[in-house]
DNA sequence: CGTTATTTGTGCGTATGTATT
DNA sequence: AAATACATACGCACAAATAAC
């Protein structure tokens, strides 16, 4: 390692950290050119093949296409929120260029079939609803039914018990902290759904728009399920990608 | 370039292909570990910072894992490490309880759009447009473009250009067959859409209704895509389901 | 049309750090 | 403690693509 480096992190990662994040924040339109690896490694002090090794991940994670003579580019989203979420911390990171806003604030509530997914021997589960926005879009309109032990552990997040709170956490970001085991693994499902009354006024399309609905349970590494959360996506600024492998037995 | 490149193809590619290769044909069996480097630097007459440029590719398409100190390994197909989910034997155990009825018998077009998304260099692909059913109920309707060399390998398959016809096949289950080098991998982008009049009628359900949109391009092993398969759900009958962990080893 | 400058791509050498055995 | 193996970082040289002249 670099003698310059105090921090513990990877010069190439920090260089990637925030050429990513400029990305995300629509600090190079689309269309217009990233600086050079001539420049980021002045700018940054580091050689041209840490830069390069920073858009090398860049790349991979599709952020940006480079085009040799030419420079680096911000990868075009028609439109869409893109980021692939392919692990957990894929969904931590989702604070890094986006917010909540609470529409009903967490509270004690019976519900039966949340209980059950996550698993409850009683039918009290605690509640918040929030919509998930991208620079003023709302895209993600969120239900989070927690354990009463997560409820707890949210205890002093002052912000998700008051109706109109603005945050940009994200809920298992917070409880990745505060549990005693951390957030280990999560089960997905996604299906389509007709937005009703209430997911309409939220996202701002019309009653019986198609809408993504994705389930994911989030599980500790004692494989106690902690969290269900319910979300509802605009189809157009939306939409999930994976990469399916050969199974090869 | 180095002066030993004849070919025009990359050291680093090369490296990378046959290692992909390798570990795609079970060379490498779960938990032996991969030649080190500087074995492999040896062996392909080329530096360490070329093998490694290979490994980092692999690593970025999920191929190996690596650990400091230990080695390098093959990502274990099992889910237990896997990063990517799901699997291409579910999509080809597909036709072990579905049947598919060909709607549009396959035949050649034009099509810009699906071209270039199967990166050919011309503007012509094969279209088939069938639907399918389980135990009667349609649940899905699909549309598969080919690459050219792909439909010609489906050439002794009759069903598929006769309009009506129904076969308990699956598109890439005849494919992989029948191509010189197998199927390997797709990517899949998953959306909600609303069905339109075609859609409608040969789901049985109503125009608007949300639909769960799949698209899944098809790669063999040398990475070419060879299928674009556009399907739709219907929601009641379908979802989608995957693990998500965490990233670190 | 070729020439030149710019920019990314490939390849290799070296040094040092860190994790594992 | 030593050897092994991967990780990070910097340096250089040349190739290939692009754009401007």
């Amino acid at each position: 390692m670099n003698s310059k480096d105090q921090s513990g992190e990877a010069a190439y990662k920090v260089v990637a950290r925030e050429l990513r994040q400029g990305i995300l924040q629509r600090r190079y339109a689309d269309g217009t050119r990233l600086p050079t690896e001539a420049e980021l490694a002045t700018e940054y002090q580091v050689s041209r093949q840490t830069v390069r090794r920073a858009f090398h991940d860049l790349v991979a994670e599709g952020m940006v296409y480079r085009v040799p003579g030419r420079g680096t580019f911000a990868a075009p989203r028609d439109g869409q929120y893109l980021r692939q979420f392919g692990s957990i911390e894929d969904l931590m990171g989702l604070s890094l260029d986006t917010q909540l806003e609470v529409l009903r604030p967490l509270r004690r509530q019976v519900d039966i079939e949340s209980a059950s997914r996550l698993r409850l021997d009683s039918d009290v589960v605690h509640t918040v609803v929030f919509r998930r926005t991208h620079f003023g879009d709302s895209f993600c309109h969120t239900t989070v039914h927690l354990h009463p032990a997560a409820a707890a552990a949210l205890d002093d997040v002052p912000e998700l018990g008051q109706e109109g709170a603005v945050s940009d956490a994200t809920i298992i970001g917070l409880l990745d902290t505060r549990l005693p085991s951390p957030i280990a693994e999560a089960e997905q499902s996604i299906t389509a759904a007709a937005a009703e009354r209430t997911l309409a006024d939220a996202l701002g399309c019309q009653v019986g728009d198609p809408l993504l609905r994705v389930d994911r349970t989030y599980l500790t590494t004692d494989l106690q399920p902690v969290e269900l959360a319910i979300n509802h996506f605009l189809p157009e600024q939306y939409s999930y990608r994976v990469k399916l492998r050969r199974n090869t037995h």
